[in-house]
DNA sequence: ACAAAAGTGTTTATAATACACCCATGA
DNA sequence: TCATGGGTGTATTATAAACACTTTTGT
């Protein structure tokens, strides 16, 4: 794009968007056994993280510009983003911050009119395997980086507020809906799928139980054994009939109703 | 706030709201064992019927409006709504239908330009008792009324929708929060309480386990028998213990998360 | 042979479901 | 007294939870 300035954001014209409104998203990853958050870091003095977010074009369904913002800043293709939740308090963005952010780019009138806005955002959430993401962080961005749960900076505004919320909104899903098919790679073992509810849940579970109940669900393909593997017999490797997953989805969404 | 902006579309001021943000409210009352559902029919020629909904002030957060808007649209007033969806489509909101609605009042272009915008509505809903609401249309109004979901009519722009989401979500919740607080009157019999449920998952329950069911979460006081009554036993009446109650609700909401 | 982790089985407790029985009441 | 609906009991099945036993594998 624009070589020479650093700064996206002097360059895009508020007119096309919907003014006070912004989406937000939280990205989940999962990685050697361990959930992950994306942040961006934000291209101005000091260490300011935040959730993928950004506008809303006049012309755009809002579940479309989710998907677009996310890609257009990370570099992440999804082709769907779950809506949890809208934030509209007055206040949910601390103007010290927001100064900060606008003194540090070259602003004109309207920009500074655009961004002291009050601005309502609506989040949208995901789960996706790290590995099949390759980053890009965007150029009003600094650094993107996957952060463990526990270990995530301070974020800006209402940000961490949005991921508590996101993740409870995954915590509650899971127990009525199948989970991993975008996060697990293609072939994975019931150990790695226990881990990933364990890190969604925040807590352990009976490895003898967790397989039988995720069994019985058969929404799963057994392959042959891995054969790599510590001093142990070696694990079946499973990979999700996704057929069957589909179908798990839609009744389960539809018992709900 | 603005005294005259208060009730009617005529007056008040599109600088004192945030642009393109709306707010609508799905209103679930229980009377007769029957689940209605609040809705206001517009001061225009034909029928048009619609979720009490409405805008936001600049300097008030997004679930203050929407218990301001029930409010002045409906009379209703209660501390809190449980925001359910944001409805974010670009063609959400039917252009025939609002040309109708411009006509029929005196515009000017600001007014114009405003209902022109496309809106971002998020979608609020509560459960009350029918008969603790004293309704009051407001000036744009023609009427308001509760129908019984299977009897309402036709509503504008994605009000249908709205409606068929904040039920799944009710249908949702009741499986893991207790209900009937402010549905039920003060005393009820199970008979009454089993019925709202039937009503809200609309299927028919087992009177024997769904006593036990309810019993055993300890959240009931037992008073004496109603003298009134047909050809059988006179039924217990019941009230909720407020205590226990609340304390049941932080509980699952502490469970989820 | 042994430790480690996988696969599978057993036991117990709890919850859901279906339905049966008796009781109180007004007509 | 009898039909009606209310309160309660029981038997069956399904699910959850805790944990034990056996198998495979590399060292």
């Amino acid at each position: 794009m624009q070589e020479k300035t650093k700064n996206s954001l002097i360059h895009f014209d508020v007119n096309n968007f919907v003014s006070g409104q912004s989406v937000d998203c939280v990205i989940f990853g999962f990685e050697n056994g361990e959930l992950k958050i994306l942040a961006l870091k934000w291209k101005v003095p000091g260490e300011f993280w935040a959730l993928p977010g950004g506008f809303v074009f006049k012309d755009e369904d809002l579940d479309k510009a989710a998907i677009r913002v996310l890609k257009e800043r990370t570099g992440i293709d999804i082709p769907f983003l779950e809506q949890f939740k809208t934030f509209g308090k007055v206040d949910r963005r601390d103007n010290d911050i927001l100064v900060k952010n606008l003194k540090s780019i070259e602003v004109n009138k309207k920009m500074v009119d655009w961004f002291g806005n009050r601005f309502i955002s609506t989040g949208y959430l995901s789960l996706v395997d790290i590995r099949k993401c390759s980053l890009t962080a965007d150029l009003s961005s600094e650094a993107i980086e996957w952060f463990n749960l526990e270990d995530l900076p301070d974020l800006i505004y209402d940000h961490k507020e949005m991921v508590k919320t996101a993740l409870k909104y995954v915590q509650n899903q899971i127990n009525y809906l199948p989970i991993g098919l975008n996060l697990l790679p293609e072939k994975f073992t019931m150990k790695e799928l226990q881990m990933l509810y364990e890190s969604i849940l925040g807590r352990k579970l009976d490895r003898g139980n967790f397989q039988r109940k995720m069994l019985k669900l058969e929404i799963f393909i057994r392959h042959e054994k891995q054969l790599e593997g510590g001093a142990h017999k070696a694990p079946y490797l499973y990979s999700f009939d996704k057929e069957k997953y589909q179908e798990l989805l839609d009744k389960a969404i539809g018992f709900v109703s």
